[in-house]
RNA sequence: GCCCCCAUCGUCUAGAGGCCCAGGACGCAACCCUUUCAAGGUUAAGACCGGAGUUCGAAUCUCCGUGGGGGCACCA
């Protein structure tokens, strides 16, 4: 691993939500800058108008930030080699563009959008592989200049040679050598001024001096192209890093918008937006994608400061990987375990809040011991703990008859457990344990029935934190109250 | 169709010629603990895609198949 700082850069397009994928990159590429001392950077690709979607932009500096991947540079924080959105790059492209075209490299074209179809759909026809046809290539540079003069509509593609080989040096997968003649002249600049990705990104990397290039292998297409480009000018190449891409669970195909409707309704998603209201945490979110496209070796839980310490592009992998939302579970279920109880308290409460509950804090902190380890996702603390805050509960009547027992005899049980209960100045796990106990050897009853009626009583629910250790929580005349009203309901059925 | 990339348990991966009758994690199963649910502990099952080479020796190198993925736009 060099001890050079690196310069990296994530460089999303704000054309849709942010995905798995882009947070992805973006936490190697912090990595690497954070583990060398260098920059980590953000960079809009914002040249496709059409695409746009108002919004997207935000959601990557939002999403970015609840990760916790705080870039170093950036559209909406400054920088010196700015600005770091594409749009207000324009001039600089077409600087480039004109070098190119200058240096032999490139050459305008005036073909129109429909002869360009045509030839298309009839290559094709005849099963050869979609290319440009050169009509414009074939022109005198001077002709060129002229019609560009007269200000007719053009496009500056790459003249790529038309044979040899290129090759071009990936850092996962070795050198990549691939015929010029597969190659395509590809549009640099498009008619309306802007940059293609192509030309935007090698121009901005070089500007930008990005030492590491970290993206999805679906550039893997368009590399050669891009080495190409920059070889044109006579930069040096950054390091080439091409990531594997995530596939859906099944393992079958890329993820793809629809998978994510499914994955919604099974409470997941591949949309950052969508986690911090699913109850993931940066932590377990970041634990999971560093580890799929990375083999760490050692312990599979993993903070992002171990992360740094241990961090290369040495040990990346080629290969795709399968998205696992169970694992998605484990890394959020431990990382909330390893949360100190202030900061859990601290997360939990807008869940709470988002149910309407008006949580006490000293109520909050006595019950993150209890309800910690049960939970997978933070919203689970409605399920595991939002009776805490309810001045009542209403448990469902068949829930309250234990297993195996009616109705008559529930109800003899849940008066009885009052009555042992309400005997006690106080209710807490040391108090009230041992009559309790005693009482269920002298019924000759099943634990799980006694104790499933109170617990249901009390807690409303058949599945609780452990029942003395809540009850002390919820206070005795709270306990004393609820128990009489299952005691009711259970006589009225 | 053409081009490129990839290929170890169901999944994510360790493995850079002998340390591997392949290790870890998730999941799954069993048991222990246990007032429910978890957590924790112990154990089990589970893989080198196939075929040729190279080599004393291959999961590791080469080639050919096969399978999977990506790409072939004035999208990124």
């Amino acid at each position: 691993m060099s001890i050079k700082p690196a310069r990296t850069r994530v460089a999303p397009s704000p054309t849709g939500h942010m995905h798995l994928a882009t947070a992805r990159v973006a936490l190697y590429d912090y990595l690497l800058a954070r583990k060398t001392g260098g920059q980590y950077i953000l960079r809009i690709e914002d040249t496709d108008l059409k695409r746009t979607v108002p919004g997207a932009e935000q959601e990557i500096f939002d999403g970015l930030r609840w990760l916790g991947l705080q870039y170093d540079e950036g559209p909406d924080i400054g920088g010196k080699y700015g600005p770091y959105r594409q749009t207000e790059r324009r001039e600089i492209y077409q600087h480039y563009a004109k070098v190119l075209i200058d240096n032999g490299s490139a050459y305008p074209c005036f073909c129109a959008p429909d002869h360009l179809e045509k030839t298309r759909q009839e290559q094709m026809k005849r099963k050869e592989n979609p290319h440009y046809d050169g009509t414009c290539r074939a022109l005198a540079p001077d002709e060129a200049a002229r019609r560009v003069a007269n200000g007719e509509k053009y496009t500056v593609r790459y003249k790529m040679p038309r044979d040899g080989v290129t090759i071009a040096h990936d850092h996962l997968r070795g050198d990549i050598v691939t015929e010029n003649k597969q190659l395509n002249d590809y549009v640099l600049l498009k008619s309306d001024g802007l940059p293609t990705y192509h030309l935007a990104s090698v121009v901005d990397d070089h500007e930008m001096e990005i030492t590491h290039v970290l993206r999805g292998s679906e550039w893997l297409g368009t590399f050669p192209l891009h080495v190409n480009i920059v070889r044109a000018f006579g930069w040096e190449e950054p390091t080439w890093v091409h990531l594997s891409v995530f596939l859906k669970p099944s393992g079958k195909g890329k993820l793809s918008k629809r998978d994510t409707t499914i994955a919604m309704t099974d409470g997941y998603s591949v949309f950052i937006k969508d986690m911090n209201d699913l109850g993931f945490t940066p932590e377990g979110i970041n634990n999971w994608i560093a580890l799929m496209g990375w083999g760490v070796a050692e312990d599979d839980i993993i903070t992002t400061d171990q992360m740094i310490e241990r961090f290369s592009i040495d040990s990346l992998t080629a290969s795709p990987a399968a998205i696992n939302f169970q694992k998605l579970d484990h890394f959020n279920a431990t990382h909330i375990r390893l949360m100190t109880t202030g900061d859990l308290a601290a997360r939990l409460k807008p869940y709470y809040a988002r149910e309407g509950l008006d949580v006490d804090d000293d109520v909050l902190l006595k019950i993150i011991p209890l309800i910690r380890e049960r939970l997978v996702t933070l919203d689970d603390c409605i399920s595991f703990g939002g009776f805490f805050f309810k001045e009542n509960v209403t448990p469902a009547p068949e829930e309250l008859i234990a297993k195996g027992l009616d109705a008559k005899q529930s109800a003899e049980i849940a008066r009885k457990s009052y009555e042992i209960l309400s005997a006690l100045d106080n209710i807490n796990h040391a108090t009230a344990e041992p009559p309790m106990r005693a009482y269920v050897e002298s019924s000759g009853l099943n634990i799980n029935q006694i104790f499933g009626i109170v617990r249901v009583a009390v807690t409303g629910q058949k599945v609780s934190p452990p029942l003395f250790e809540s009850m002390e929580v919820i206070g005795r005349e709270k306990c004393l109250q609820r128990m009489r009203n299952a005691v009711e309901i259970l006589e009225k059925i």
